[in-house]
DNA sequence: ATGAAAGCGCTAACAG
DNA sequence: CTGTTAGCGCTTTCAT
């Protein structure tokens, strides 16, 4: 106890506790103490416990840095936030970013953030982060059909994981929520309620989700008995503007949909308001079902059905996955878990002039 | 220039070059290069400038870790998100952020990211990210009057800049928006189209912009010739709910003004719901202004008058200045830039009953 | 004005 | 199993 003395007081001094402070407490030379503290197998389990113990009581953290330059690693995720992307402008950011750096924290991980403006910019951006070593792996928010982050990190061998699906499976590593069954379950619901003409909008091709949410409304339509008419069907409407004119252009159809399923949220907006133009009231001439995770606030306005996505959680998901992929642990190549549910908002009763 | 030749194959390598490819390129030493890179004065013009232009030429970029395990310093700005605060919801974040990363990057830092939910865990999180030489300074978001983490930075001796004004000047920097003089001119504004009973909804009262903006608030109805109802003024609201109850007993009063101005965008949305609820037209029986930069798209919904507010190049300042801060370079202490410019969508015209 | 040498905190050969 | 030794890339005394 007259040593535990001591040693509390050098941890106690302010400067940090070194590696050299654990050993020479326990009369070990900074290797062994490595060696234990690494797991390594060449280790007593005895004296793997008594370091182990001594290095927690004297609160000492090794310098990511100082560990960096022999290993290269830092304990960092890197996460490149794309500007021209339409998430960039929403509330899933801080979640999902909160989620990323929760699950980094909870393992001794910081999360480095950087930006690009363009796919320029954002390769050289991954580049510069690699050449300097500020990322051990990377998290790639909206997998793409043809993704070049993909390309470049695989070729570079760099660890990385995608919140979307991949579809060339070859060193990826995703997570992903089941956009289609939201799609289907949104589709099912209104047959339920009635509706038989239901229109839908799809988001951006380029990404990965595009396909697979169309497959979802497209199987709902089966399932219901429906059958799909692609005059009610859009493409590519990521904005709010791209949703009012995808939905005013299939309101203008010769014979309109009672109701509108939109594969992102912003476009459900659009639509709203092209209704609204056209002297339709939502939830009595027009309902909306809208995935992607509107939050309450901001959008409480429009009595829209929405499905929620836990964008914090998929975000602590994603850094665990990827610390697992760093470490070399084996992951799960591919995972799909359903964390949206379904908030209805009135706006998917039955329509009043088809009673 | 067959020494040129060695050179680049050697940096074309793969393996980075290091502080030694220089030295060895221009037969120097690594303690030579390292103090005429850093601008040592004791190393001669001349070599000075050879030394620059051979790591420029062979794109040498020092390893930041490699340094911080000596200077302490990891080239890197923090950043700590409070998801309690109600800025974490809006498309503020990703503009800021955007904002703050480009800035270091221009000058070769990175931004690390992290959050905490409570204020325990809010200098937990600092106090973790210094420990392990994460960050070599803070960026402070929505400064508050009496700011914990300013306590502790200061105490810590840690460099940091606030994003909002700060009354105790000491050791401190900050960067702000001038909130007051948008204030001012939105009453200006709705005095010079006949708005005589004008309301005011205040933000956040921890905040330190809430003083500032009631001020403004105050200057121009007294420059105005207007005088102050307190019954039409209310403190303390940043969400929607908040904004819906405090207009809501606004537009209760004996006599509801035609016009009212809020502090925070989110909090104009509510009094628009109050006003509806009410049966009250904007833009018709009332008018409203919200501050704090409410964007386009999503809340293009409803004809609100705002202030947009630049966030991204608020983030490129503060970004910035955190860093002259670091390197130990004057700062200017205090700053104040009018980033904010009024868009009139609408809803400020006279009301028609008042005609 | 430059070089030689030591060392930052840590990992990783190689011995024993 | 553990200690010895070297070295990662860089900075920083201390000589010269």
């Amino acid at each position: 106890m007259a040593k535990s003395a001591a040693v509390l007081s050098a941890s106690a001094k302010g400067a940090r506790v070194t590696i050299s402070d654990v050993a020479e407490a326990l009369s070990l030379t900074k290797s062994t103490v490595s060696r234990a503290l690494n797991g390594y197998p060449d280790i007593s389990q005895s004296t793997q416990l008594r370091v182990k113990r001594m290095a927690e009581r004297m609160a000492y953290q090794p310098l990511s840095h100082a560990q960096a330059i022999k290993t290269g690693r830092t304990r960092s995720l890197g996460f490149v936030l794309q500007l021209a992307d339409h998430d960039a402008q929403r509330p899933f950011l801080a979640e999902f970013l909160a989620g990323l750096s929760e699950g980094a924290t909870a393992q001794g991980y910081t999360l480095t953030v950087a930006s690009a403006d363009n796919e320029e910019h954002l390769i050289e951006t991954f580049q510069t982060l690699l050449r300097d070593r500020k990322a051990d792996g990377f998290i790639l928010p909206r997998a793409m059909v043809d993704d070049p982050r993909v390309k470049l990190l695989r070729k570079a061998d760099v660890p990385f994981v995608l919140f979307g699906r991949q579809f060339d499976p070859e060193g990826c590593c995703w997570f992903d929520i089941r956009g289609e069954d939201a799609m289907r379950d949104a589709v099912l619901h209104l047959a339920g309620l009635g509706h038989r003409r239901i229109g839908f909008i799809n988001g951006g091709t380029i990404y990965s989700y595009a396909k697979l949410r169309r497959e979802g409304f497209e199987d709902g339509m089966a399932q219901a008995g429906l059958t799909l008419e692609p005059e009610l069907m859009r493409e590519n409407a990521v904005t709010m503007e791209e949703g009012e004119r995808a939905g005013a252009s299939i309101l203008d159809a010769s014979d309109p949909p009672t109701a509108i399923v939109c594969a992102v949220d912003q476009t459900a907006l659009g639509v709203y308001r092209a209704a609204h133009l056209r002297g339709l009231v939502i939830g009595h001439d027009l309902s909306v079902v809208g995935y992607d995770g509107i939050k309450e606030g901001a959008h409480a306005q429009p009595p829209l059905s929405t499905f929620v996505v836990d964008n914090r959680a998929s975000g602590v998901a994603l850094a665990g996955l990827l610390i697992r992929r760093i470490r070399g642990e084996p992951t799960v190549q591919l995972r799909k878990t359903s964390l949206a549910h379904f908030v209805n908002r009135g706006s998917t009763g039955q329509n009043t002039r088809h009673e």
